[in-house]
DNA sequence: CACACATTCAACCAGTTGGTTGACAATCCG
DNA sequence: CGGATTGTCAACCAACTGGTTGAATGTGTG
């Protein structure tokens, strides 16, 4: 669970990535389709959506001689849940953190 | 605004880091105090500290010999506002499109 | 069968990462 | 002042990234 988050947010800080899985919102692709909008080469594409697989974000199935991918929400929910349990902790508890460094500092 | 995705992303993407977070979450640290946990060198940590920093997630200030850190939780914000944005929308669109596919597939 | 298509694999490349060491700098303490 | 504390910086290392090429593989098409 633990490295699922690394490779989940892993996967997740490439912009590139972020447009494969964009695209794929609108529905399955080809990884031919995948790399067009990048300038890349299928090679490359490929190494992304491997990535993206290992992350298990993406699905793929072949479909004659094309591999159609497709999206898998979990572990964005799981990053969601962690990134949301700091978030709250944090707003609560930074508020009354911050006076007493302020108080301290006298003013930034 | 897309770098600092990136940024906040690949910050996030890595164990120690999260865990010096955690730590943080506690109230101000030093570099040392971030290190020890960790089981290394100072020289370490604070490139750690460095990534968080560079990615907005903390703030630091000298105290005498020590480097204070803090947290900061915008950047955790956007993040989150990105994944809310993308689970909300796979979980709504994904149902119908899956079911298509199981359909066209014959099921798994 | 031969060929084009969609993709993968292996090799390579430059740049980055996570980590170390050792030298240096700033600050407190006696 | 001299020394201990708390770092930073620069250099180095092995491993990984994001990308390319070119050769192979698997699959539909004529």
């Amino acid at each position: 669970m633990v490295e699922r988050l690394d490779t989940t947010f892993h996967a997740l800080a490439d912009r590139t990535r972020r447009g494969m899985l964009a695209t794929l919102a609108a529905g399955e692709k080809s990884i031919g389709e995948l790399a067009e909008p990048h300038a890349m080469t299928f090679a490359g594409a490929s190494k992304h959506v491997k990535v993206l697989e290992r992350a298990g974000l993406v699905e793929r199935r072949r479909v004659g001689r094309s591999q159609l991918c497709r999206l898998r929400a979990a572990p964005l929910h799981e990053a969601d849940q962690w990134l949301r349990k700091w978030e709250r902790f944090w707003n609560t508890h930074l508020d009354a953190l911050e006076a007493l460094i302020e108080a301290d500092k006298g003013g930034e």
